[in-house]
DNA sequence: TAAATCTTGTTCATAGTGTTAACAATAATA
DNA sequence: TATTATTGTTAACACTATGAACAAGATTTA
């Protein structure tokens, strides 16, 4: 019953769906080396520099918005902001139409550093789609697409 | 300079890669997600769940041969093991050929869990590929190879 | 063989990520 | 105005992980 399956078609999905996991393990693992990398390379812990990311579509955040956007709790957002603020890359005001709220905006070293991460991510994403050949580019996405479709298949059936 | 490009094949390839950017994102955020979800179910820490499944191909393991598969430090699987023999999930004997060296191997109820976590993944997996057309399964692996690879590439690069 | 060196695993201090609960201040509503 | 809801902070806790110092045991070498 383990080895022996009813027919070929099984036995090849059973083949198939190992491979699966044994490539979205390894690049899964090779993702988050870089996350590791990087937060390095750019001196910040990877929850600061996903934070600081954040930045890139808007000027101004609240703690509650940080809070949804990294899906963490609100707690976490004060350490996160804590440590950017003690490394100057963030500033905070106090809203003038909320005095609960505090607007969190990039200083201007915190934009510098914020747009030399999006390039370095940006030449790194470059780089990956640049050792495909060109004909497998579209492919590679398309097969990406249906991989995010189905994992959210999956997903749905598990909660 | 940044929005203006000398053609639309630079154009293209700027639109890829972040494209590819976000798909890796999201793939590797519902990743994560099933793995805090499986490590939940299984009542267990995702540490803890990593180290059972070490044993699916071998019988005894020490503590510097489950630091180098698990990329951890020793003194960090010396608290992983500690939970699991409190969990009652491993046991360890004082290898008969060198008393500084521990080998573990699973418990009658380590062996039952670890072989359910593995189903469980299989089971996932196997949904995973079913989710998608019978034709499109190669080429989603075949392009999952192509990037491992093309990640392997920029990975060299970049130490 | 005895001394020096290497290996194995543990403990401890430290750092990073993250949660929940309790709380104070402020805003909105009834 | 009193009640309720929201915002952000603090504190206690849990998990992941590292590196340094260390003890015990194995190996090498002089």
């Amino acid at each position: 019953m383990n080895k022996i399956y009813r027919n070929n078609a099984e036995s090849l999905i059973v083949f198939q769906a190992g491979h699966l996991r044994d490539l979205i393990e390894e690049i899964i693992h090779c993702c988050q080396e870089r996350v590791l990398f990087q937060s390095h390379k750019f001196l910040l812990t990877p929850a600061e520099l996903r934070c600081l990311l954040l930045f890139h579509n808007e000027k101004y955040l609240t703690v509650k918005g940080i809070a949804q956007k990294l899906e963490v709790a609100k707690s976490r957002v004060t350490k996160i902001m804590e440590g950017l603020l003690n490394k100057k890359l963030v500033q905070s005001i106090d809203d003038p139409e909320d005095a609960r709220v505090k607007l969190f905006s990039l200083t201007t070293s915190g934009l510098k550093k914020t747009s030399e991460i999006d390039n370095f991510i940006k030449e790194i994403h470059n780089e990956l789609l640049m050792n495909l050949k060109p004909e497998d580019r579209k492919s590679v996405l398309h097969s990406l697409e249906l991989l995010r479709s189905s994992m959210k298949v999956v997903k749905a059936k598990l909660f």
